[in-house]
DNA sequence: AGTTCTTATATACGGTGTAGACTACTGGTA
DNA sequence: TACCAGTAGTCTACACCGTATATAAGAACT
């Protein structure tokens, strides 16, 4: 039987993913992946607009491996289960992940992890006109940070933060000597991560019970 | 007085800034930028090793532009400064600006802001081990969260929240009508920034002061 | 005057996204 | 059986991209 219309997006989509863990975004090319899949260039304009619209695709396969939380959990464990979901992916689809901070998230797969949040957010007592804000906060926290951590935003670089340091003109830079060598020490990414979403969901919890008062429902 | 390198050197990142805000980043391109400054293509490579050295330029460029706080003011205040600095920049340069988070960070420039940061942590009492972490943080949110606000990663798409919204399955997404209109309302930005920068001062204030003892040094 | 360094140019190569016209094959329907 | 509409795929062509290479014009210094 002949590949159904579905198949064969899904088809081009898998080859547009291998592609760019295997070598880049920058190798995403409409040839590429056509070549990829056993088609000209051409014959995948059937199935998307333009390249920008495979993009999409892209980001929407990537945003569908984001495991969606048991709702029978705790509000506090449903949202630590797509933050950590969300970073656990990218880290498996490094090169593929920062396209979400890149292009407007409003797809339909972006929906789909975002509902639930609402929901969490909805139990935690956080009143409705403060959700979207608070939602919006975790996700730009979470994608920041993934993104950051897995494309080098705060990586070495070429050279280690030793080397640039020593070249920079200390006199603009009062600072780093001051903090010594620490600034060299391995990095604790999972504690760090951790520790941000330890701080928003103290953000939430507060939204939650306006006053303080204790509300264990 | 013929042109010294280092006033080329800004002419064109001047033009490629020009370029980036007014036909967007798909046309800053080395023939765009060259005839824009009446020079051939090759001539660029004379001042920049290859186009993302150009790019890394441009960044550098922008980063500039964000203002670093009076020493003398409270921690506090120094944060908020350079914060709503990165915001206030990324407003003024929209097409420029996500380049910030898809590049790595670790250029002068980015040190520059950084340090006066760092200064601030350390003042507000965070143990050494802690300023990078917390650094990380704070900027991670202000670039997320300015990008995702200027390259309209919230914003609408093509279609509103509205009408979107309206074509998705219902029974996949149960919390968004439980919402209602709320997802409607216009959003208040500077509002949704300083709730988040408040939360985030709180973190730091916290890892200021380990054991809740107040220490006005 | 001769040498070297700097700046800019001209040409060319291999890549890109995609518009437009064209072919081959399918499944119905008269 | 004959026809026809749609669908999938191809081929060609265009305008543009980054940049390697080679070359020429002028300034600066010896």
């Amino acid at each position: 039987m002949e590949k159904s219309r579905q198949e064969r997006r899904t088809q081009i989509l898998d080859m547009a993913l291998r592609l760019a863990e295997e070598r880049g975004l920058g190798a995403v090319s409409m040839r590429a992946v056509a070549s990829g899949v056993g088609l000209t260039p051409m014959a995948l304009y059937r199935y998307f607009r333009d390249k920008d619209d495979l993009l999409d695709g892209l980001v929407g396969r990537v945003l569908g491996r984001i495991p969606l939380p048991d709702p029978v959990l705790d509000w506090r464990e449903r949202i630590l289960v797509c933050a950590r979901g969300a970073r656990a992916v990218a880290h498996r689809y490094p090169r593929t992940f920062p396209l979400l901070l890149s292009r407007p998230a409003v797809l339909p797969g972006a929906v789909r992890v975002v509902d639930p949040l609402y929901a969490a957010l909805l139990d935690a007592g956080v009143p409705k006109e403060r959700v979207a804000g608070l939602e919006r906060m975790i996700s730009t926290f979470v994608l920041g940070f993934a993104v950051s951590e897995v494309n080098g935003r705060f990586g070495e670089g070429s050279l280690g933060t030793r080397e640039r340091r020593e070249q920079l003109d200390p006199e603009e830079l009062p600072e780093h000597p001051r903090l010594g060598n620490v600034l060299d020490l391995p990095v604790d990414w999972d504690a760090e991560f951790e520790e941000g979403m330890a701080g928003l969901l103290e953000m939430v919890e507060k939204a939650g019970s306006p006053d303080g008062a204790d509300e264990r429902a």
